[in-house]
DNA sequence: ATATTATACTTGTATATACAAATATAAAAA
DNA sequence: TTTTTATATTTGTATATACAAGTATAATAT
């Protein structure tokens, strides 16, 4: 189905606005799916992330600016996503002693099993939306995204 | 720059989940951008998306549930952003006579004139981020985006 | 040693979004 | 006609996000 179709519109789409239509179309119909597969878990996406951050560390701990920097949305209140996860005793915070202005938060077992848990489900997603396409389509595409927002970076 | 860099990670992707990352973080970028077009005009993204809806009526009312399903993004509180508008003058509505239960939303002159500042905005938005690309590779992206996505629509 | 600036994080506030429940009207069934 | 069901929209509530201001600690400058 095309774009035009989904939004409904007779106007005429020149290839740049089809491709921004496009480009959140697919991030909301990817992102309510994972949603669906994160509700069971009481996560919501970010909190995901931020747990995979925190695996990614390999046993050691990452600080605020740390996790924050290598979120997809760097969403200001990585203070709170933390603190979500923590009543959830998927993480723990203390403060760093050698530096007292950061703080160290790292990934608990519990947190460790819930991805683990999780990883057959979110790899299953993945092929979901990636199934239609073949590898090389899948290698061009990720090209294509790539360089169509690659401006000043 | 790949999307392996940005989130910092040294992982290794699958294309499927790179399509994921990739889609995400072009989302994000875009609509960064768009919101500082559209911020002067103390619009929301969404607020915008619903004006140009009712523009495309060529003036005919459209009620909550015509506006909710031509939306991008589903949310389910269309009286909510047609109460934003509303407040800034930017759209009227009344209930409609024939169906008590429908409301009949119309964009105002101040609505019409405020579109027609942003149109080429928006348009130099678009070129913004496609001018990377090439006419065949910005009819590949939209191609390819729209098989992604389209597993049982 | 004290003042200034920078860094790291937290908090406040306003707005947005998600989801469920509530309300009002209309259409269909008993 | 009364009841039931369907439709269209609104409201409540909890959570998320954006942005600015605040706090604590550390590093640097005077």
């Amino acid at each position: 189905m095309k774009i035009e179709d989904i939004i409904k519109t007779t106007a005429v789409l020149s290839n740049s606005n089809r491709i921004i239509l496009n480009i959140m179309y697919a991030q909301n119909v990817v992102n309510e799916k994972f949603n669906e597969v994160l509700k069971p878990y009481d996560l919501s996406g970010e909190q995901y992330n931020v747990l995979r951050i925190l695996r990614g560390q390999k046993g050691n701990p990452a600080n605020m600016s740390v996790i924050q920097e290598r979120m997809i949305a760097k969403t200001s209140n990585t203070t709170r996503l933390v603190d979500k996860l923590l009543l959830k005793e998927l993480v723990t915070r203390k403060v760093c002693p050698e530096n007292r202005r950061k703080i160290e938060v790292l990934i608990t077992q519990k947190g460790l099993d819930v991805l683990h848990e999780l990883d057959p489900k979110v790899i299953e997603h993945g092929n979901y939306f990636s199934k239609n396409l073949n590898d090389e389509e899948l290698e061009q595409l990720n090209t294509l995204l790539e360089k169509y927002r690659n401006q000043y970076i």
